[in-house]
DNA sequence: CCCAGCAATCTATCGCTGATAACTTATCAC
DNA sequence: GTGATAAGTTATCAGCGATAGATTGCTGGG
């Protein structure tokens, strides 16, 4: 008989990978409540129903927790960017709905679009060569889908300058911009959240393209 | 009784406030050596030549010592747009000028910007209440001060967008992406540096103002 | 059936962190 | 001198991420 109440009943072979996405739900849950920095192996451990140790079975340090997590919210960016740029040609509409599809991820995923953008190697040690880039890596994958889009109106002749690169990057620090403050200052007395978004993309478009 | 006469400051080796000004000194070297995060009091109590705990008689927490740092960086970029601001109609050459005040502040500061605006509150527990939010005050001051600016420009009735507050804020996190990322990724493959702010500066302005 | 082998999990612990408590010393007022 | 007080110290705390080594439970060969 195994009472719930008892201290130490030994959790049982975690059969492989569901062990490690039992882990992987149990940290997304506290990182989302409390963020990256706040929430403690321990508290993790717990969560899981196994003991602190048992989680380095599984991940090599707790940021690998937070690059995986980022790993896969990336994946579904780029998804999500494409599906956007498949069913629209290149008008003003489509542009800012193509910009609107990155806010709205950030804003919605905020965790995962903090360790990929927002934490600083400086932050803990060495982030990026912990994790070996791969969070790094999952955002210039969006990055690239971005650039592509750019391409294409860049291409049909409705953009202000030429270089594909230099419009990409300019945009898409202006989108960060936004995503990274609502992120990290909730509390500022920001206007209405939508009338903001939609004015900020208002703004990066009339700056970006043509008329 | 108590007499409430003026008590003749009892120094020892660090006379007063010179010895936070020491400690100060040596907290800003090497935050900006390593970023906040990565230094510990200790290494701050070394490098200032005395033992750790006695930081506290000056500071309340490690935050703190940040926040101090923090709040006279903001002190300055208030008197860098004060000035750029008084010697200038509203044109778009000093509209841009005003917008590049901000950017070279974030990037010379970089420590001070982070613990402004890019250090979040679950970051460490409760930095902002911790600090009583002082950073950020002194941050909200360089916004108004920049809000001052649009004013001017849209009474001069150069921009698009009427509501100065949203004019403001949709800037403000334009400019505050470029320089946030340029802080947090300096390793990504950007574009040469200068011209990626010139560019995204002026892009910002074809946003904002007509023509 | 039993038991060796092994992998998964445990308890215990390390060195570090920020922060506090309690003791000591230097400098003042009287 | 003699307390009082400010400023430093040493010793210590709880919590952190991460590691070492003992221990449990499953599994395949006899």
């Amino acid at each position: 008989m195994k009472s719930p109440t008892l201290r130490s009943p030994r959790k049982q072979k975690g059969h492989g990978a569901e062990r490690r996405e039992e882990i992987l739900d149990a940290a997304l849950a506290l990182f989302s409540e409390k963020g990256v920095h706040a929430v403690s192996t321990r508290q993790i451990a717990e969560r899981s129903g196994i003991s602190q140790p048992a989680l380095y079975a599984y991940f090599a340090t707790k940021d690998d927790m937070a690059a995986e997590l980022c790993v896969r919210a990336f994946a579904t960016l780029v998804e999500r960017m494409c599906a956007a740029r498949v069913r629209g040609a290149p008008t003003i509409e489509n542009f800012e709905r193509s910009l609107r599809v990155y806010v709205d991820f950030g804003v919605e995923r905020p965790n995962a679009y903090r360790v990929a953008f927002m934490i600083e190697k400086s932050e803990h040690g060495a982030f990026l060569e912990k994790t070996g880039g791969r969070p790094m890596i999952a955002g210039l994958e969006a990055f690239e889908m971005f650039r592509d889009i750019v391409v294409e109106y860049q291409a049909a002749g409705l953009t202000v300058l030429d270089d594909p690169l230099l419009i990409t990057q300019t945009l898409w620090a202006g989108l960060h911009g936004l995503v990274s403050l609502l992120i990290a200052r909730p509390e500022f007395p920001w206007i209405e959240r939508e009338a903001l978004i939609a004015a900020h993309i208002a703004m990066l478009r009339r700056g970006a393209l043509k008329a």
